[in-house]
DNA sequence: GCGTGATCATTT
DNA sequence: AAATGATCACGC
């Protein structure tokens, strides 16, 4: 059941546009997939019913949920106002093989390079079907809002490449921040101390602030 | 264990 | 209430 491949980004945005207005339990009964009482075991479940109805490649492959468009899915909780309820994870983060690493390079440059954003009202007291779908757009950075990736990602690095990682808390960066992505938290990969020697420490990801979110969708949905 | 999809839940 | 740290599921 692998129809449904967006053949172009207008084709894609066509369809995610479609999906505005409409609850995740009518989503849910398109994808003839059951909704969940609550999201606590199935944390993912909004972001793949959305893979699956926009015809997403499915898989956890290190590239685009649109490799053919270049394109990123992104689902976004967000409450009545239209506010950010969460973090945005975006990719995990390489503690090892930094040196002479840039930005430009980056995985995670590459994966923010063009997002389709769907918002979802996700207000906690919501039931998991009666959740709505808000208005998606595509985005790309402009030059202010990679500059602004840019400097933390440069500032996480430097740290990580300084063997600590783990005087890294989410405090650090502005737009961006590097937090654990773990099973759990014996979960262990390895990093470099400072002295240059190997260690093993919790694996982390690159989540974007809530702030951040707010500005794109301020910008392209012009939400107060 | 790693990378995909994230939200939960405790601490500030 | 917001932010940080911890956690859940799945396919390799």
């Amino acid at each position: 059941m692998k129809i449904n491949i967006p053949a172009n980004e207008d084709d894609l945005l066509a369809r995610a546009q479609a999906l505005a207005g409409l609850n995740l339990a009518e989503i849910a009964e398109q994808a003839g997939v059951v909704v969940p009482k609550n999201l606590t075991r199935e944390k993912g479940w909004i972001g793949l019913l959305l893979e699956q109805v926009l015809g997403a490649s499915a898989g956890s492959k290190p590239e685009p949920d649109f490799p053919h468009l270049g394109i990123e899915l992104k689902s976004l909780p967000i409450s009545m106002q239209g506010k950010p309820l969460e973090t945005t994870f975006v990719c995990v983060a390489p503690l090892t093989g930094l040196v002479g690493a840039s930005w430009k390079t980056s995985h995670i440059r590459n994966k923010m390079a063009r997002v389709l954003w769907v918002p979802v009202i996700s207000e906690r007291h919501i039931p998991i079907g009666e959740r709505i779908v808000g208005t998606p757009f595509i985005w790309s950075p402009s030059p202010e809002e990679e500059q602004l990736l840019a400097l933390d990602w440069q500032e996480l690095t430097d740290m990580i490449v300084l063997g600590e990682v783990e005087n890294i808390s989410g405090k650090h960066g502005q737009v961006l921040q590097l937090r654990p992505k773990a099973a759990n938290s014996q979960a262990k990969t390895q990093a470099f101390n400072k002295h240059g020697q190997p260690f093993r420490t919790l694996p982390r990801g690159f989540y974007l602030k809530t702030s951040f979110t707010q500005m794109l969708l301020r910008n392209h949905l012009r939400i107060d």
